[in-house]
DNA sequence: AATCCGGGGAG
DNA sequence: CTCCCAGGATT
């Protein structure tokens, strides 16, 4: 595997090359980490350069404002990840002397820092023998050693399995290698048998099921839910914006105020005013339901004073700092800005 | 053990 | 459109 890894491992801008001599950076390790969570790479690369060029350590993301690295974080979905990721930059600069721990046991008690990233930030930034666990080295246990029940229940023996294999040298390397292998060529569909450094090892290859694992209990069904988002712009350019709660859905994120999401929402615009109804409607689709919003438009005065959020000046309003779901909102009432 | 958290890409 | 992918916190 390590091998394998030498000699075909993925230029990665947080990755330190094999072989290199030189030291993986744990800030851009554990930033990387949390940033892959539930994440691909793809998507992860644009987010991590950003973040690294305006925080290039620790200390300069814990010093930040809240609403600047939420604003830096949308898009990536997940929000709880941002939130986290500044409460434990912020707690390992106040109780850790600004470096982070370097034991399994004591990442874990960082937050947003589960199993997988304190594994991860261990083994790769600290040469720790850490276990990595991640859903592509899950599958690639699963097809090595044809492990034929479903997750999330055949978990364990895929850790057991992983644990077993872990060199004590180089375990961040061999982790990388296995994640490399489960991204490009151990995939979920239409695996790469064939140029595999694990072929001949392989259980499922040998069973001719490789495609077919790991085997995944039924999901349930997503239901749909519905409401109304209000988009408010005041004469001068203002638009109307508030801080989401900290906790729930969308939480600490910039957003259009709206009406509560159920199968029968009630109207509920922040401020009392004629609004209309362009007859266009946003979808979105969440982990684990549907959302319907329907659009209500309005022109607010230099004096409205609205129940909820604070209208923000053209100047300052980024669309780019709201998360997808009220960009589309946003996007969609800049489709008819022409007529009422 | 079950549920809550986004978003993007493939088909 | 409908899948499919991928960790941590909370309860």
């Amino acid at each position: 595997m390590l091998d394998w890894y030498d000699a075909h491992a993925r230029d990665l801008p947080w990755r330190v090359p094999p072989q290199s001599g030189e030291n993986a950076d744990p800030y851009r390790i554990w930033l990387s980490e949390i940033m892959l969570q539930q994440t691909t790479v793809v998507t992860v690369k644009a987010y991590f350069e950003r973040f690294t060029a305006r925080w290039p350590t620790v200390h300069a993301l814990a010093a930040e404002e809240d609403a600047e690295v939420m604003g830096e974080w949308a898009g990536l979905g997940y929000y709880a990840r941002a939130r986290n990721l500044l409460k434990c930059a912020r707690a390992v600069v106040a109780e850790h002397g600004g470096q982070f721990p370097q034991t399994e046991a004591q990442l874990l008690t960082l937050p947003g820092v589960g199993p997988y990233t304190a594994a991860a930030v261990a083994s790769i930034a600290f040469q720790q023998p850490a276990a990595v666990m991640d859903g592509n080295i899950e599958r690639v246990m699963a097809r090595l050693f044809a492990v034929d029940d479903p997750l999330p229940g055949s978990k364990p023996a895929l850790k057991e399995h992983a644990t077993r294999l872990t060199p004590m040298a180089r375990s961040g390397d061999h982790a990388q290698a296995l994640m490399d292998l489960g991204a490009t060529i151990c995939t979920p569909k239409s695996p790469a048998c064939g140029i595999c450094p694990l072929m001949r090892a392989c259980a499922a290859r040998k069973a001719g099921i490789a495609a077919e694992l790991p085997r995944k209990a039924p999901k349930k069904p997503k239901p749909t839910r519905q409401g109304y988002v209000y988009v408010a712009r005041r004469a001068d350019g203002a638009i109307l914006l508030e801080t989401r709660a900290e906790k729930g859905l969308l939480g600490g994120m910039l957003a259009f105020p709206t009406s509560d999401w159920s199968q029968t929402p009630t109207e509920a615009p922040p401020f009392a005013a004629d609004w209309h109804d362009p007859g266009l409607e946003v979808r979105h689709t969440f982990t684990h339901f549907h959302l319907r919003l329907a659009l209500r438009l309005a022109e607010a005065t230099l004096d409205t004073s609205p129940q909820r959020g604070e209208f923000m000046p053209r100047a300052l309003f980024k669309p780019s700092s709201l998360p997808t779901l009220m960009r589309k909102a946003y996007n969609l009432s800049e489709t008819r800005d022409d007529s009422g």
